[in-house]
DNA sequence: GCGTAAACGAGACGGTACGTCCAGTCTTATA
DNA sequence: TATAAGACTGGACGTACCGTCTCGTTTACGC
């Protein structure tokens, strides 16, 4: 007999309408203009039901984030078999995004939750690029002898990823070749 | 003779409180607790002289750091010949940081405050190890040939200094051997 | 054959501890301070069980009042047969619970909750010296020969009680001769 | 030499709009319906501006009662010589308010307030009729020899106000010569 | 006894207002 | 004209309760 909680249970509907709020002002008006109160007017919502289950606007987009409300998903990374001509590849498309307009708006309001929410970070780490797709990628590149079996796979990630949040720091342009030579420098 | 504006001159000490009330503050608050009004009143200021002369709380913040009173000046790059050692080294202060109590926030501030304007993100990367000092360093190693002459030196820094980055963001513990994993990835 | 509803019946355990928890929370917290919420934790019932049988927090104070939780039953009008020294007595008594610490709190919280719901106004009336005791003591003093016949009891229980009620609002000071200077007022 | 505050002054306009706003909403809304808010945004201020200078909604009705804004004038007692006829005249006039439409509101607004602030309570019996106009016009009939040089005047007054306050709690609907017959109990 | 309808505890929900903080602008008097 | 002081509008904060609503549980009548 499992142990229930009594009271109404809670709003399956309620939740859905505030992260899908949440992303939406997220989008278009970016992290710091964000607030808790445009939120729930947004979704239609008290204020205190985004409090009672959230503890800050940052617990928010991190479950936006994880959600996959928040990051287009066109940046997953290909196996074509050629880890190299992958990696440049999607770091071609990741790049692009920076480029386009908005696009920097995006990533600069991802950093500016990650500094409020350590959760934040990681999991920008691992949906930009991390644990499960490009790690994974790096991973499958080693069974296929492109990279050393002993290869540091996590600080090739970090190194990658890294480099594309300092550029969107520093609002600096995008070159053709960039992706390609970062490749060259984590991959040797 | 030369075109005088009349009135009071700006006064110089009003400005160095100011910077160094936004300092001290900085350092003990962080970015995102740091207020104009809370500046003003640490420099004993009024908010006026503040807003006559910086346009928000970023401009602040970013001549701060040009003036170097947010980052530790322990984090220079040596250069004893030997390029991977020193490397080495230095990432290993710059980790150390990281690790110091305090240390992150402080890192995790200054990208805050480089989310909302990209002149720190710039000056963030420079300071942190960027023209001056890291792209210097690795120029001296392509003379003494430890390095490729065409090797992509700021992509090369990018990914060393984005790195640390994405680790403050994502309170990632520091290992012993992570500057070392860091360094071998980018140098091959 | 009684119409009977089916179901379960009102618990009486409920209302007794909703009544004297609202009774303790004015007591301690004052009127304006009582809360439905507080009473419905305080009482360990759900709220909704009180807005099934009162109205408003006043009609909850209401039903206090009428039980007599809410006024101290020291403040009844003896009959020793002389009228005046009787209505001194107990005017002495009801001004000396203004005076009590606590006490002008008290009086001005059945006054606040009296502005919320006229029969609360009423069953001040009735229960500070109203119509059991008050009135009644008056028409024995008209039995007795020490009113007239035709006085105007109604009003001269109001201006005790009124006068009563003004000094709690006013936060005067009571001095010793004020009963007997009342009490000469109204009996001429 | 005045020594005088820096900074800019007060702004009697903005004082001014906030106490015809809650004078205006306190007439039509009654002063349990009354919040700062509702204030600010009819006054076109901002709630820091109320709270500059007040420190709660009792404080501010206060102020308006001082101003006069909250009581009609028309209840200044005459003096044509004939103590009696005019505390007969004045009464009846106080109670037709409280039995005009909105009167007794009114005056259950004022009582609520009273109940947050003494200082209201005092300056409510000293405005419906107390020092400058009902004790004076009392002193007056004692010059006249209408009422006896050792009567309590204080205390009449008392019982004449606090019995109409009284009714106004209770609800009780006013006949023709309710006030002949309070006038004739504190006359003696 | 057994179904069922009401009462009950718990507590989530959309709201309103609270009192505070700070942003950025403005108005003074002084230097 | 720059400054210290500080009042001003505006807007978001996070909290407290409101009164309503849904849950699952309990209770006692009427079949």
């Amino acid at each position: 007999m499992p142990e229930r909680r009594r009271g109404a249970p809670r709003s399956e509907a309620a939740r859905m309408r505030i992260l899908e709020a949440t992303a939406r002002l997220f989008a278009t008006r970016g992290y710091d203009h964000l607030t808790i109160e445009g939120i729930a007017g947004e979704a239609g919502v008290a204020k205190q039901t985004i409090y009672r289950w959230w503890r800050s606007k940052a617990a928010l987009v991190s479950e936006c984030l994880l959600e996959g409300m928040l990051i287009p998903d066109r940046l997953l990374i290909p196996d074509t078999g050629d880890l190299r001509a992958d990696l440049v590849d999607w770091l071609d498309r990741v790049l692009g995004v920076l480029a386009a307009p908005g696009g920097e708006g995006l990533v600069r309001s991802l950093i500016a939750a990650a500094t409020e929410d350590p959760e934040i970070g990681r999991r920008l780490r691992a949906s930009l690029g991390g644990d499960e797709s490009l790690e994974g990628r790096l991973a499958s590149g080693v069974a296929a002898g492109q990279l050393r079996a002993d290869a540091p796979l996590a600080e090739i990630g970090e190194a990658l990823v890294g480099a594309v949040l300092l550029r969107a720091l520093g609002g600096i342009a995008v070159e053709d070749a960039d992706a390609e030579r970062l490749v060259a420098v984590v991959l040797g």
